[in-house]
DNA sequence: ATAATATATCAAGATATATTGATTTAATAT
DNA sequence: ATATTAAATCAATATATCTTGATATATTAT
């Protein structure tokens, strides 16, 4: 029931599903990444992340000091019916302005 | 994006859930029957059931005075996959007090 | 070591959602 | 018409969630 709930209340929330959307057009991103595209400030998209994360949607990947972000796969039944679902909304997206390649970390 | 916004708060209250398990198990009932039910005061329930109505997963029937408020079939894939992934919780539900069926209307 | 960068966490205030009791609407019964 | 019952809506309060700026942690570079 909470797990399902930590799951349900990640979808609950604008910014998340743009993040889910946009993380499922661009594949892995760091919060730096994140933070240019979306124009927002780190601890907010930190935050978000951390919640998609914990609703199982998203894997990190560590790299020295980045964290990378990407859909998790295989996503359950329930949660990639939801992907698809916004994929069909065919959100609008802010464009990728990528940091985290011009300098350290390559993934 | 607010349709699908709208779906996913839905599922995103505790009592929620339990009235959708709870019509998925009993099918039709009225907000009176739920009431004894669940114990809980009749505008708490009719506000949940509202939400869940706009959130596409109830349909409701009108019979008189009463309204029977059921499943919605069929659902889409996403909501289908969320009830789904509700019946896989097992979630304890209270004993059916039905009071809809000993006067009034018969469904 | 110190400095710089990326990210995570915290505490506060702001915003949104849920609950309650009262009121309203609507159908039925007397 | 009046009374009764079922359900929906409203306004106030309580509760939960989001956002922000500040701070903490952790890695890398000098």
């Amino acid at each position: 029931m909470d797990v399902f709930l930590e799951t349900a209340s990640a979808l609950n929330d604008e910014t998340r599903i743009k993040l889910l959307a946009f993380l499922d057009t661009h594949g892995a991103l760091c919060v730096c990444d994140l933070q240019e595209s979306f124009g927002m400030i780190q601890s907010r998209l930190s935050r978000h992340l951390k919640i998609l994360k914990e609703g199982g949607f998203l894997r990190v990947d560590r790299c020295g000091t980045w964290a990378y972000y990407s859909i998790r796969s295989p996503l359950d039944r329930f949660r990639s019916e939801a992907l698809a679902e916004i994929r069909c909304l065919g959100i609008e997206l802010p464009p990728l302005i990528k940091l985290s390649q011009t300098e350290g970390c390559k993934l």
